[in-house]
DNA sequence: CCTTGACCTTCCCTTCATCGGAAGCTTCGA
DNA sequence: TCGAAGCTTCCGATGAAGGGAAGGTCAAGG
């Protein structure tokens, strides 16, 4: 099988798939005479593994863990269990900011008139000096990275 | 006042200020003799009005659009609160997201032992033919960008 | 046999906001 | 006067993709 139709029978693109074996989340694939790129249903499997995991939003490291867990047969599910908790975790997490944003957002829209006037305190918000602060900012430190959103755009 | 000034004053890093400048969100700083970047008050309330709203999560383009209607006396508040709005929106969206992972994979966590054994039914979600989708994925595109979370971690 | 087009290869660039660090210059206090 | 702290620019990394160029390969049809 060739990379562009592992790529259709796995939903992973070519390039995708390409990307997985350069950072060794999968393992080097086979080659023909001319250099192509060699697959069987095996290899579909773990690319429809990697895929599902990443709809799920499981970050490449995380799926690495899956992946090895999975193809452990004396796994115990616990370690499994740990692994999607975790990431369970940082979701929650990254949800109650977003939603502390939106919620903060809304509020102010709420109040805001939307129309040809100028005055509107979403930007008297933004603008205001930060004492008293309408949703006050966590502790300092490094941001959070990103969720790992994969669904597609509606 | 310097750079490092201007950045405690503003909680928006020297790093930052300095790349801000560059990608013209912010004007060019005037300089000393010596080359060093000056900034005054005013210079110092943009800066907090970008931390803010990065803080709710703006993206930096909208954080443009937001700054110039805050500049502009004949602004519309219709304007600003459409800008706001659009982002509650992708927000939402994206919570939605995250939502649906975190309940998906909650679900198939409170199914699986989580003690020695190893079958698990996460395990076996993940590595399922996709016809009987647990969490059916929406339809084909291009996945949504990650969420601008900037709260910090706490 | 030759062309055409679809597919493959590698390589590099872009996204987005932010941080880290190196190498070198300036400024300020002891 | 010396050292530390602060400033400058420049380059790179992060994470998970996508875009596209330049060139090799393969199969079908004329």
């Amino acid at each position: 099988m060739n990379i562009g139709q592992a790529a259709k029978a796995s939903s992973v693109s070519a390039k995708m798939i390409r990307h997985y074996e350069s950072i060794g989340l999968i393992g080097k694939a086979s080659r023909t005479e001319a250099g192509y790129r060699v697959y069987d249903a095996g290899d579909v499997h773990i690319l429809r593994f990697i895929r599902r995991a990443r709809d799920l939003g499981f970050s490449i490291e995380r799926i690495a863990k899956l992946i090895k867990l999975w193809q452990d047969r004396g796994r115990a599910s616990a370690e499994v269990k740990a692994v999607a908790l975790d990431h369970v975790e940082e979701l929650r997490g990254k949800i109650a900011e977003m939603e502390a944003m939106a919620r903060t957002l809304e509020h102010l829209a709420d109040h805001c008139h939307g129309d040809d006037r100028p005055d509107c305190p979403i930007l008297d918000d933004l603008a205001a000096p930060r004492e008293p602060a309408a949703v006050p900012r966590p502790a300092i430190g490094r941001r959070p990275s990103s969720p790992r959103c994969r669904l597609e755009a509606g």
